[in-house]
DNA sequence: CCAACCATGTAATAAGTTACATGATTCA
DNA sequence: TGAATCATGTAACTTATTACATGGTTGG
């Protein structure tokens, strides 16, 4: 269950609305983990009740600012420092492939060639990214760093991937 | 919902039972897609329903061997040629670089470390089944040495940019 | 004043996980 | 005959998606 422990990270940083918190969402973690506005605001509810968060100030529009706990910092570094990643695997795109054999050969070829440039067109918008965000040194920042470089390196070799296998097909 | 289309594919090869299936999720799919025993059994119960695949025959130990219907062949073409492949981008091990700041330097660089030890494994892993398969000519061997591919290279690409993140919070 | 944006929530549904429950067949 | 394997299913729970519903605030 690491919707939580996104929340948390993120609030980890500064506190936040649930509103602050979607647009994070959506733009620093969009690769890397993703959430609906539904979850994020039934998430704060629970981190609330479970005292991992707290509602830290209040402002215009019913705005609730929330805040990470010491038990909420607690409960994060335990989940960094104890507890292995799960990796679900499951990916649509590469599910496809098993399947190509249904259809000609050339609709094969050409399903990898799109791969390939959605690939390509991915890594020109993370580089994109890249360019026009203005960096700090904060702690999120650094790492986030790391996390888009390793969206660009992804995206290359998904691209080069996708280039071989059709031509794999071919033969 | 692409477990119905993983169910499908499978079966589009040769008939199976729930028993059978389960296996080809444990092994040629398991990098791909993870089902589990319940959610297979269930969804062949509801493809059945919607006439998609079909009891074929019954065996020993109330096996049922469900095969494709055409109308299951057909929404298996629709799902690959008139469909983009949604990515839902969760990834719990990268979610976790961006809290890094969390940890001391020294703990970061153990996981990140720790990582790269994982996507060699998995590497060295991948490149043993490649050795042992007997690979035949069907369509699922031919298009599943190409995800393969794409697996090997995935955890090459992934440990050397777990090294390269370590090196960078060494700097 | 009105459009864009800020802001929070609920309900219904779908998908996925874990645990439980049962029993037949094969083969050493 | 007993262990391993084959084989199917249900129940309870958690997680995620989609759609709906509401209203306040700001700035041009």
């Amino acid at each position: 269950m690491s919707l939580r422990h996104a929340v948390l990270g993120l609030l980890s940083e500064r506190p936040a609305s649930g509103y602050d918190l979607m647009k994070l969402f959506e733009t620093s973690l969009s690769h890397v983990w993703s959430a609906t506005q539904s979850q994020v605001y039934g998430e704060l509810g629970k981190l609330a009740d479970a005292g991992l968060v707290e509602v830290a100030a209040e402002g215009p529009r019913g705005r609730k600012e929330y805040a990470i706990t010491d038990p909420g910092r607690a409960e994060l570094r335990h989940w960094l420092t104890e507890t292995e990643p799960t990796r679900t695997r499951r990916s649509d795109s590469l599910l496809r492939v098993f399947f190509l054999g249904l259809l000609t050969p050339l609709e094969a070829q050409t399903y990898l060639l799109t791969e390939a440039e959605r690939a390509s067109r991915q890594r020109a918008g993370l580089e994109h990214a890249e360019a026009s965000i203005e960096w700090d040194d904060d702690p999120l920042s650094v790492h986030g760093r790391l996390a888009l470089e390793y969206g660009k390196r992804l995206s290359a070799m998904h691209e080069e991937w996708a280039r071989w296998a059709a031509e794999q097909l071919k033969a």
